[in-house]
Formats: C-alpha cells, structure tokens, sequence
DNA sequence: CGCTTCTATCGTAGATTGACGATTAACGAT
DNA sequence: ATCGTTAATCGTCAATCTACGATAGAAGCG
C-alpha cells in the first residue's frame, strides 16, 4: 500500500493540494472509533455506568470475549476509553476529554473555520 | 462472514444479550462517514463553501477523480452531504440535518440516556 | 505450587476499504 | 450526429476490519 494522508494507517497519495486541516485527522480518528455499533454501544454503556469490569462489558455484548476485547482496543486507540487494571481484571472508564474534544473538532468542522 | 450487529454492512453475531440501543447504528452510520481524513476535508470544504461542485472538490484534493467519487458516495450514503446535477456536473452540499442529528445522537450517548 | 478466573494477543478466514486507471454515462456545444 | 467535459462506475490490488477459537499472561485462591 502506498502511505497515507495522516491518520494513523489510513490511505494517502501522491499528488496533494489542498493543505489538509489539522483537524481532519483527529476528527477522522476519533470518529473512527464509534463507526461501529458495537463500539458505540460499548461507549455507551460506559458512560451509563461510569465504569465498567472488562467481562461485564463482555457479557452485555452478543460478541465473543476476543472481539471485545479488539473494540476496546480501538476504542482506546482513539481515544475514547482508558483502562485500570485492577487486580485480575480490567476496569475501563471513559476518558475525561475526549467527547469534548470531538464536538469541538465538530464544531470547528460546522463553523467552517478557516485552515 | 456471518451477518451482522445492525449498521448496514457490519459484523454480527451469534449470542445477544444486551438489547442494543436504537441509536448506536445510526451513530455509527454517521461517524463512519466522518472516519477518514479526507471525507472529513471534504466535508469541511463544502461546509466552508456551502456548496460545491465535483471538480473543484477533486481539484482540492490529492486524490485520483475516481477516489474522490467513491468518499462522496460514502458521504452521501451516510447522510452528509447531497449531490444536485446541474447539466453535467454535480454540485453537493451538506445536508440541513447530518450535523444535528449527529451531534444529538452524540448527546444522548454522553446523557447515559436509559434503553 | 497448581488451579481458576479474567483479559489480551495470536492466527486465520472472509469481507470491506481505499486507491487507481479505464470505461461508461450524461449533458451541452459545435 | 459528433466532440468535449464532467462525474459515476467498473475492475483490480493491497491492506485493513471484524469475527472467532485457541493460546498466553497475570492475579488471586486453596
């Protein structure tokens, strides 16, 4: 594959003009992590609860323990949840800034800012 | 593959537990729309600009015709933007509502809304 | 220490994505 | 009718995603 335009492992290409935005890549990223149902509902069963064990998530999903555990990982990646561990298991949360940070990147997309 | 959760074309699975809320393949639909830098560019440019036609996306972009094409689908299926032929050109615009609902559905995430 | 529990990672398979050039389709103009 | 322009679609290829079972690691228990 050639490289990409930014965005961690996404396509990219030769001829280039427009400046890309700044923005473009974490917006791209952090909606990346919820461009999945599963995901989205993984988030939003953490927000509900503040909190959640790793197998408690696990268990309100029609997925397998793997593939949950893969979703996390992204959503981690993105930004959206951190994990404590917590003895044997693993306590995920969301994290503190990142719904801010993605409506503000919104925001800026709305606006029609300025590059 | 095996079917999927909901989500137009997205995996699926066997056991189900936890009824999935109404919302996370709408949100999911849309976010995925944004998921790339550059249909997140695109999208900037034409909230930027209002309005505009294909070619001058193309030009902006540093991207072959055909690729810029497909995201423009990819915008379009999601609900983003909307294309207008006009002679032999096409001009695309955001749609009115993309954002909002978007960013409502955002809200009632954060919310912790109930099921 | 050995066993159980919990979670991450590995490895694999099938589907999808994203990029591109080439082609087709739609219009307008000559 | 033909040509030129514009944009969508086709076909292809490499890379990524998602799902899963199986396996590995870590932590606590007996």
């Amino acid at each position: 594959m050639v490289d990409r335009i930014g965005f961690s492992k996404r396509p990219a290409s030769p001829r280039g003009r427009r400046v890309p935005a700044k923005g473009d890549d974490d917006l791209a990223s952090l909606a990346w992590g919820l461009a999945h149902p599963a995901r989205a509902a993984i988030l939003r069963l953490l927000l509900e609860r503040g909190e959640c064990i790793c197998g408690a998530i696990v268990d309100s999903m029609p997925l397998a323990q793997a593939t949950v555990s893969q979703h996390l990982k992204v959503l981690k990646e993105t930004g959206w949840i951190e994990g404590e561990i917590d003895g044997p298991r693993v306590c995920y949360c969301p994290t503190a800034d990142a719904m801010a940070r993605f409506k503000q990147l919104l925001q800026s997309l709305e606006s029609g800012e300025r590059r």
